[in-house]
DNA sequence: TCGTAACCGAGACGGTACGTCCGGTCTTTAT
DNA sequence: ATAAAGACCGGACGTACCGTCTCGGTTACGA
């Protein structure tokens, strides 16, 4: 968001229920419409809201969509189910279940692919999506580290490096799997997904003997 | 494509060359001015043909890009370097580089993004880039299984079942380092994230002690 | 009509029936459609006839229209009904009942519009519709010259002179009338026009005393 | 026209400007292009008006161009030139002049036209054009029964009956002498147009003998 | 009798205009 | 100063016809 009125005062403050307001009408108009065809007079109307007062707090489509989805992905939590590998299952269970909504899926991907071509844009969706989100990434692996479940890296740059790749797999592949395969991620996909994150392709025969049976 | 005329032949027949000139034109365009601002009116005037030479063939923008990038990916080639992990890397890296190119990265997301409410359009996604490229892994993985490198499956339906997951798993990684992490996926990147895929986060330590260093 | 195939005579003859049925099909799509909303498209469906036949025989619209509606005006016939006022009568009504046919409302008024601009087409209706008909002013004349109702002119150039008068007043009435004013040319307004194309204006209460009672 | 904004005042008012610039430019379109080639979109063009503003106001190409017609008849007036015949002259020469024009000659009848398929046009230009100038017949009327070169009618309904036709007569023969004969209206045209409306064929020779010479 | 030239239907082609919709901006009055 | 309302300019949409062209196929002459 980029309201707040910051210093000078005179006139007619803000409303602060406009923001709310649009950006639940914008997560509407998705969910009804899709990216392509969410028009912000559409979603100026649904806000009972004047277009002028939406081009006066967002800049665009683009970055409005960006903020109405990063909410969403607020409610993620890591939850503590006692294993590395249970907790994998969980967070990511949580986000396919996010992504399964209309609004996200319409949403999140056409903001990346916007992305491509706008770097203040992908610097919005980074910081207000994805490493917003990287802490669960964090969390996690530390708490698995004080399990002993995994070793402690090398130093602060290795532990970026890392995170960074497990992210990439996580959410990469929890949405190929929802968007382009167009699966579900159900708890039996995740269960296996959990485990070639943790123990690889090659080395999993050797552990289980029937494990993909 | 969808032109051939396949019984029926009174009348002129559709050029040949038109074709070409358009998904030519419209990768043009994807570089020029990425998805959203690419219309197909300018494609039309790019390749020297009229508007509805153009919508005789495609329904419409997502149809056109669809086709127009699915034509990229089929530079894919299976490598064969003598491993299973070398096999990946090469390939893995090949589809960096695709996704790397700016036609790729404007109009696979958005496409993808769009088929999320529009069924027909996954489906032509699937058939032109997904199911296509998916024998990269079949390939891959019957050779490893030659080699003893892998195990074999259970049965045709637990290799489907792992065929779709390593598919996710690899595809989603590459696209969300490139397009979401806006990060290259070098060969730096590409051999943590073979080593991850084949042998896991845990297991990792052990074999190679320094291998994150 | 602009076919017969005046003296190279090698190769397939015109058919002379696609004539006949593209003129009918042009009217029944002035019924139909109008002038503004009438294509030689489906004209050509109409006329069960490929769009290239009408082509190669008309130049474009509205040439077509005028020898379509010309046909129309080869039905008048100057009746002898004893006197001239009758005869003017007779002469009026039968052109009055053409222009109520909506294929010659719709046609007429606009080609002659497109004529203002076009002086082949001005031309073109000229000769097929306007001197075609003029013989009945001519013969209207004579008859009533010979009956000693009306003087013999001062000479030839005088004779076409008031003829030409004659007939912008008698059309140029019946088509105001007709189209413009939008009321039917019954027989109590043709009579009343007729006295005053004879009798004029200021003389008539003189004459008559209640003739417009 | 339909501006206005009756009552409701909220909002930006409508530019009074850019009805005055469109009539104009569909006017001057009129002159280069005529009627069937004048576009809606270089209208605007040339009154530096977006499509829109002009959809806004006009339902069409036709209510349009009945509009810009109009207003070159109001310039119409009927002159004291103290004897009947010569304030018909008078007048029937103005309407030549202004029928004259391509401006109108383009626009009037095309619209008249278009009016024999479509009741509301009929009525606009009814109420626009004709009904408007119509005044003009009154008027002479009513100066001549003071100076009593025509009787009084019988009643009303004989008054308009009158009125009528002689609209009728004029307007349409002036037209089809301008448009179908495509010949000019000029003072000797119009001298002997005046006779024969006010005098009539038959009665011509024996009040002037050598009227047609 | 047979070639061949002009015809025919079908339909794709490059264009142009349509009338609509949306993006952003600006101009009003009201709060 | 902000809000709601709505007119404004600009530009793309997808459709419809235009008039031309390229096909495969069909006559009816005349050599």
């Amino acid at each position: 968001m980029q309201s707040s009125t910051p210093a000078g005062r005179a006139g007619r403050p803000r409303s602060a229920a406009a923001d709310t307001a649009i950006l639940a009408a914008t997560r509407a108009a998705l969910v009804d419409l899709g990216w392509s065809k969410l028009t912000l007079g559409d979603v100026a109307m649904r806000a009972g809201v004047a277009k002028t007062t939406l081009y006066r707090r967002w800049a665009g489509k683009n970055e409005l969509v960006v903020d109405a989805v990063a909410e969403l992905f607020d409610a993620l939590r890591l939850p503590d189910r006692g294993s590395l590998a249970a907790d994998i299952e969980g967070v990511v269970l949580q986000f396919a279940a996010i992504l399964a909504r209309p609004e996200a899926k319409s949403g999140l991907m056409a903001v990346v692919a916007e992305s491509t071509r706008d770097d203040a844009l992908r610097e919005r969706i980074r910081t207000s999506i994805v490493d917003r989100q990287k802490r669960l990434v964090l969390e996690g692996r530390a708490r698995a580290q004080a399990r002993g479940e995994l070793p402690p890296e090398a130093g602060p740059a290795e532990a970026a490096r890392i995170a960074d790749l497990i992210f990439d797999v996580v959410a990469g592949a929890v949405v190929h799997r929802t968007l382009v395969s167009a699966e579900p991620a159900d708890e039996e996909w995740v269960r296996g997904f959990t485990r070639v994150l943790l123990y690889g392709l090659a080395s999993q025969p050797a552990e289980t003997g029937g494990e993909w049976a």
